[in-house]
DNA sequence: TCTGAACGTTGCTCTTGATCAAACTCGCGG
DNA sequence: CCGCGAGTTTGATCAAGAGCAACGTTCAGA
């Protein structure tokens, strides 16, 4: 396994307040792995030996139902924590996560959790909040779900990947990430079919523009709107 | 105010793993509260300037569109601590809690929570898997709500209600807390005359019965046949 | 005992978005 | 360069459930 270097973690919210070594000490304790596109990182159920950090890609955060429907609950971008079970005490990860793009991402066996919430300045404070914030945005979601119209909900989760991952081009703003009609269906709990009938009217009213997989907002503003409009 | 009797925490376990001076000593922090049935303990948004416990009654943590829809998250029974923001490093809270039946709560100052955590033994951990459960159950109504069909998920949510709450009669097993149509259209995402005609059908079914406010179910197996059934 | 408000029921209509069906486009591997 | 598969588009049909309207029931308080 090549030498990480400290950088890759200096910047980041859990590690900020600590030296050179100790961020030297936690890299060497680390493994790194590649994920193609489409490949689990771990699986819902699973026993929860590791926890991870995304440097680099992204990643969906899929439940499966019996009926083997699915439905995205959130994403993870580079710097974030994640399958962090053992915050919550639970020995098991309670939904799956897969590569929306090529990814880059450390673990560490969960026994070391204690060890670094313990001996790290910051650490359990930024991790807490990191789940936090995850849970805001999963009600805030829920609530859409449950009271919004699909075209609301679909132009929120747009506008949402956009705010977390969005790079300015000269056509606008677009999602860092593959994304298929059917990804952004699974989000909003409605169909593909839906979606590209959406995305096709948007794109006729010069809000958005989209080829396979990719998807750039010209407007953002107006789709914030629409997103918004009480209905 | 009256003095609390040290019984009252000895059961649960975020304390169950105290002595009896100790829970004494976090008694004596505590006020102690009673909200009619319909009163909020706090609200969205506020300043998290305390953490609580439930010690009697039941309530519904909702969450408000800016349209004015409500919906209902989750609900707190006996036992379960609640409001817990500086667990996640909130200082505002993510949503408001009513009181579904006139209730009883302790409450600290939030000053209190890092002492607490560090210095009686598993309260900590206890209020994280807590946490980690309410997580868990917002992802499950989450997934319930894009991929199940209205009656599934007002089974689901009558059945969950059930499970926490549910007391024996002679008849079946009845929700211990006022519930209108309208609470589990809220829940449910749908309308309370939705609610109403699918609870008629059940009672003509022979699976529930229901006065104002009050729901019995006669027979849980065919409800759960029913909210498991693949469509 | 009366009254009004809150809660619940039920019929009818109409819209949204699912479902079914078919064709098209792009990119990749052979 | 061809053929195939994954992703996308679009049309037509149809059903679930929302919205609207009206009425019935229960209960608390005057």
């Amino acid at each position: 396994m090549l030498k990480l270097d400290e950088s890759l973690l200096s910047g980041l919210p859990p590690f900020s307040r600590l030296s050179r070594s100790q961020i030297r000490e936690i890299l060497d304790q680390a493994s790194s792995r590649r994920y193609e596109e489409g490949v689990a990182i771990f699986r819902e159920g699973h026993d929860a030996d590791r926890f991870f950090l995304l440097l680099d890609g992204y990643l969906r955060v899929i439940r499966t139902t019996p009926g083997g429907e699915q439905i995205i609950v959130l994403h993870i971008s580079p710097g974030q924590l994640f399958g962090i079970a053992p915050a919550l005490q639970r020995d098991t990860f309670p939904a799956t996560s897969v590569a929306a793009a090529e990814s880059i991402a450390l673990s560490w066996p969960v026994r070391l959790w204690p060890e670094f919430t313990a001996k790290y300045d910051g650490f359990a404070t930024e991790s807490y909040k990191t789940l936090g914030a995850r849970l805001g945005q999963i009600q805030e979601t829920l609530t859409e779900m449950a009271t919004q119209a699909v075209e609301k909900r679909v132009a929120a989760a747009v506008l949402r990947m956009v705010n977390q991952s969005g790079r300015k081009t000269e056509k606008g703003i677009e999602i860092a990430f593959p994304v298929t009609r059917q990804n952004i269906s699974d989000m909003t709990g409605t169909t593909l079919h839906t979606v590209s009938r959406l995305l096709s009217a948007w794109e006729k009213a010069g809000m958005v523009e989209s080829t396979r997989k990719h998807i750039v907002v010209t407007d953002p503003h107006r789709l914030v709107v629409l997103s918004n409009e009480t209905g």
